[in-house]
DNA sequence: CCTATAATTCGCCATTTAACGAAATACTAT
DNA sequence: ATAGTATTTCGTTAAATGGCGAATTATAGG
């Protein structure tokens, strides 16, 4: 039961489930998934280890950048899952809406992706003072 | 996304998910769940309208007695989901406790059961006088 | 070793949520 | 109508949750 209200418990927040569509057939890194949902990187990283602590994702660290991607091969109950909530998402807007964006998110490479967030902080506009020497 | 949330919300309180186990094959009066579950009433009577508010679960007033039911003719989506929720809890030792216990619940009356609650408030003690004239 | 940087952890705040009891509602039976 | 009863609604309170920025950690490259 503790597993299971794991699970439950993750999928229960909009920006955990829209993650977790994103990451259907591809690897995504951090930077990527704070891009997609304009959330702060703690916010993001919270969210990821609720997922992953939930069984619904794996991780894995290359130098800086971590990705996250769908498991491997899942227990039945979380392939289960993963399969509702891809059959009751796949076709609503926001998750149509996400695709397009991710698409543009993967067109540019990781190192600009960070590059931008460091300049803007992400989602909140900080004044910067564009100072590149 | 909106009714999909409705759902992986209600899923994610944990007595929410016992009520939902227990509607399995039977229907059960408020009575009965809050027997079962050993809450207030009127948090009882939420956390249904929550489920009912997700379609996981109808309901059917007869006389002052309100019985709910899983789905007869449920959607594709909640379908799937209780398919997950079965298979993810059906062994679950929670779910084996709240089935002997349901089972002692049912040998009783619904008058019986009522009247209980309204002799002991439900779960608190409640230094009641037992006075029946 | 020192700097730079991606991600995480920590501490805080605002909002949401689960719980209760009291009051209201809906229905039965006298 | 009146009284009684099962359930729901309402108002309140304590705990959990989601969000952020600051500080910390881990790693790469001078």
């Amino acid at each position: 039961m503790h597993g299971f209200m794991n699970i439950t418990k993750a999928l229960s927040d909009q920006n955990r489930v829209r993650a977790l569509m994103a990451l259907r057939g591809r690897e995504l890194c951090v930077c990527q998934i704070i891009e997609l949902l304009g959330l702060a990187p703690s916010t993001v990283s919270k969210h990821m280890s609720i997922l992953k602590n939930a069984r619904l994702v794996e991780s894995r660290k290359e130098g800086l950048w971590m990705h996250y991607r769908l498991p491997d091969r899942a227990a039945p109950e979380i392939r289960k899952c993963l399969d509702w909530v891809n059959s009751s998402l796949e076709n609503s807007e926001t998750t149509r809406r996400d695709l397009l964006n991710l698409k543009r998110i993967l067109k540019m490479e990781l190192i600009e992706v960070c590059r931008k967030q460091n300049g803007r902080a992400c989602c909140k506009t900080k004044g910067r003072a564009d100072n590149e020497k």
